[in-house]
DNA sequence: TTAGTAATGAAAATCATTTTCAATAAGATC
DNA sequence: GATCTTATTGAAAATGATTTTCATTACTAA
């Protein structure tokens, strides 16, 4: 689970894809890592492109996507129609946490409390999902939906 | 939770927002109500468009908005560029489900085994979540990731 | 009726995301 | 090292799902 010497967990799954680690995939990789936001495309290539000029839109809509499907990133839509991505934060760690969204007003709450349940759950869910549909599990989301104080 | 008498579940959130129920909403809620599809507007709008061709595409859009905003449709992302859409079913009733998405290849496995635990893992995180963060929580969604079988 | 408002459809506009394509960089092979 | 092969990249153009505009129609309440 954790990174071993100056690798990071993530360099593995670059490795199995046979996946360059360039500049570029670093850079947006880390902008994630240094976020608590809820970043779009175009706020991650707005980030990258201050700290490196050089770098395409292109690039990191091509890296986010990448990143979603070695299971690096997560891809969130919450309705105001630009893709959301975050880094996959593992079960256990400090950063793992879950959204409430209010439908109307679509303000997203990022909640990490009340997740000894779910650690429990999740485990025994995904050892019976997997089994039964011959799946590599490799994340989870949780999403609950609803109206906050101001909108119900 | 049942629909009484001849009225659904979902007349009384028009009711409680002043939204009128037409030929056009009711058709789209119909469509989606007899489907185990994950239908995208576009999908929605040709079956619509073939039982009663004066329904347009915008009317489709902005039904399955309002139904979403409403809490009685829910709106998914499986990454191929188009919303999906599901009538919402309750926690216990028999088409209750959730998905089991292939990052790959994306394709989308429904589960609705294994949700005894589910549920009163959800009903305690929902109690806590709505008391703590003020949130009248009407529906949720849980999705695990992974590779299937032939995109391991 | 009649006024006021919500809902609708067609066409046009928007804008996030993809595709194309030529240029560059990296790894492998000799 | 030189060369071949393939992956990666960025800019510009294209795509296509979704939204907006706007004139029209259908309700609802008085």
């Amino acid at each position: 689970m954790r990174g071993r010497g100056r690798g990071a967990w993530w360099q593995d799954r670059f490795e199995n894809m046979g996946a360059r680690i360039t500049a570029p995939r670093e850079l947006v990789i880390d902008i994630l890592h240094n976020t608590d936001d809820h970043m779009s495309a175009s706020d991650v290539y707005i980030q990258a492109h201050q700290i490196n000029p050089s770098i395409g839109l292109t690039t990191v809509y091509r890296t986010l996507e990448m990143l979603t499907q070695l299971g690096i990133v997560q891809k969130f839509d919450f309705g105001d129609g630009k893709a959301r991505f975050e880094l996959v934060n593992n079960p256990g760690g400090k950063k793992h946490h879950h959204h409430l969204i209010c439908l109307r007003c679509k303000t997203i709450v990022d909640y990490s409390e009340f997740l000894e349940e779910e650690l429990e759950f999740v485990r025994k869910t995904q050892n019976k999902l997997s089994k039964k549909h011959n799946f590599q599990i490799t994340d989870h989301a949780i999403s609950f939906y609803g109206f906050c104080e101001r909108c119900r």
